[in-house]
RNA sequence: GGAGAGGUGGCUGAGUGGUCGAAAGCACCGCACUCGAAAUGCGGCGUGCCGGCAACGGUACCGAGGGUUCGAAUCCCUCCCUCUCCGCCA
């Protein structure tokens, strides 16, 4: 959400900023409506002051018998109040009509994002591990006789889901339980078991509400399946002042996502990269704002030290303006490189979020002796576990169909150092 | 699921429909006293929005949304949440 005071003292620079996520001028819109909406404010104020004042007197006129007094009062406030609800209904028309534009408008690309259309424009800025060399087969191809069974799941589910029986359920237990570990231990991420059910405000607030809701799935009573922790977690902080000395927060959760898929049609439909249902080890910070840019370096580097622990080679890519997603002011995605695919794949998602999502759920902070103020919010995945499942699979397969285990998760498999094909 | 109680400022907790943004206490800040501190005394101490260079003024907010009234923290309705007891349940 944005201040539309900031957009009121700088309609261009605005527009400027939103045209290079490649979107067209909104500022005169908004500035248009944000001068009705004050308009229409302070007419139904100015007749508020009067009926209240004339209320008073009313009091006191009775309280001194002044009944004739009264009598007049009360017939001009009469009239006062022929006027009022239709000035209130303007006032909160104009203010939910400013309110509505302003949140399907994403956040402005941070100075430093690269302008841009899409994924193409983004730039590498790093590299990281040997890739293997030759030609490997993509995880459904082998993975079968390991315990991959999507024929089970459609069974069950339909399509997009998965059923992962025998070392690769374990493996995956095991990857999501390394990565927890990690975050906490390394990083001093506080582990939280969050709800995976929320509420309108939840995902309002992180940017999943108004404009994504057929992104997500929805209970008959109302409440909506995370699409990703970050929904959760980013929520503590929901309509909260936290002191000052409470922050950096920095929490860490490893949950079931829920996605709806809805327009993705036709992509990724073979093997584990695109599934309704996936588990993510997600990170979330809460800083004053100085220190977001600081923390936003932080978080990338715990999501891409998950990465080296694995050996798993991946690369660094700044996201430019048009591909970043809704909330974000700057993201980093890690790309893994998945040799069946022969291609690096999106493993990982750090976002900065600036004030935006703060403002949408009302999350503040209070310096000493200060005013409240908006904190910033960050979010990255550390990991997507699914994701890395696929990569340790196609980085780590043999030529007898086996796999064997990235030395870091061996004590998670209880010694078992591979996976062999049934 | 059934029955009941309740949601007031950072916390505790008052509040007969009018002068209530709201007593009092705690916490916090400033000042005085003190060599310093404690204790004590005095003063201050919510947030959003609108207007204003500012001082300041206006307005809204006592869980949320409606309603009654000249006027609502207070009366009425709906919803949300918390707690207690019973039932059910991993």
């Amino acid at each position: 959400m944005h201040d539309i005071r900031l957009i009121r003292d700088d309609p261009e620079g605005f527009d400027a900023a939103l045209a290079r996520r490649g979107l067209e001028p909104v500022a005169a819109v908004l500035v248009a409506l944000d001068e009705r909406r004050r308009a229409a404010q302070t007419e139904l104020q100015t007749a508020l002051a009067r009926r209240n004042e004339a209320s008073k007197a009313i009091g006191a006129a009775k309280a001194q018998k002044h009944e004739d007094e009264a009598a007049a009062l009360m017939a001009e406030v009469a009239t006062l109040k022929e006027r009022i609800p239709a000035l209130e209904d303007a006032a909160r028309e104009a203010d939910t009509a400013l309110e509505a534009n302003l949140a399907v408008i994403p956040n402005l690309p941070a100075p430093d994002v690269p302008a841009g259309r899409d994924e193409a424009d983004n730039v590498q800025l790093k590299i990281w591990g040997e890739l293997p060399e030759g030609d490997f087969p993509e995880h459904p191809e082998f993975a079968g006789p390991l315990g991959l069974d999507f024929e089970s799941a459609a069974a069950i589910a339909g399509a997009r889901f998965a059923v992962l029986k025998g070392g690769l359920a374990r493996l995956n237990r095991a990857i999501g339980q390394f990565m927890l570990d990690r975050n906490v231990a390394e990083w001093g991420y506080t582990e939280v078991n969050p709800p995976l059910l929320v509420r309108d405000a939840a995902m309002y607030g992180t940017d999943k509400l108004p404009k994504f809701a057929e992104d997500s799935f929805q209970t008959t009573d109302g409440r909506w399946l995370i699409p990703t922790a970050e929904v959760s977690l980013t929520s503590l902080v929901l309509d909260q002042i936290v002191s000052e000395e409470a922050l950096p927060l920095r929490f860490t959760a490893l949950t079931p996502c829920f996605r709806s898929e809805a327009g993705s049609a036709g992509r990724d439909t073979k093997g584990l990269i695109r599934q309704h249902q996936f588990e993510k080890c997600e990170l979330v910070s809460v800083v004053p704002p100085e220190a977001s840019e600081g923390e936003h370096e932080r978080m990338t580097r715990a999501a891409e030290s998950i990465l080296e622990a694995l050996d798993l080679p991946y690369r660094r890519m700044l996201l430019c303006a048009g591909d970043m997603g809704f909330g974000a002011r700057k993201t980093y995605d890690l790309e893994v490189w998945l040799p069946g695919q022969a291609r690096y794949r999106e493993i990982s998602s750090c976002s900065n979020c600036g004030d935006f999502q703060a403002r949408r759920m009302n999350a503040r902070f209070r310096r000493e002796g200060g005013k409240p103020e908006f904190v910033h919010t960050l979010n990255g995945s550390a990991l997507a576990v699914g994701r890395t499942l696929v990569a340790v699979l196609e980085n780590y397969q043999e030529s007898d169909g086996s796999v064997r285990i990235p030395a870091a998760l061996i004590p998670y498999m209880g010694g078992l150092e591979t996976l062999t094909p049934a």
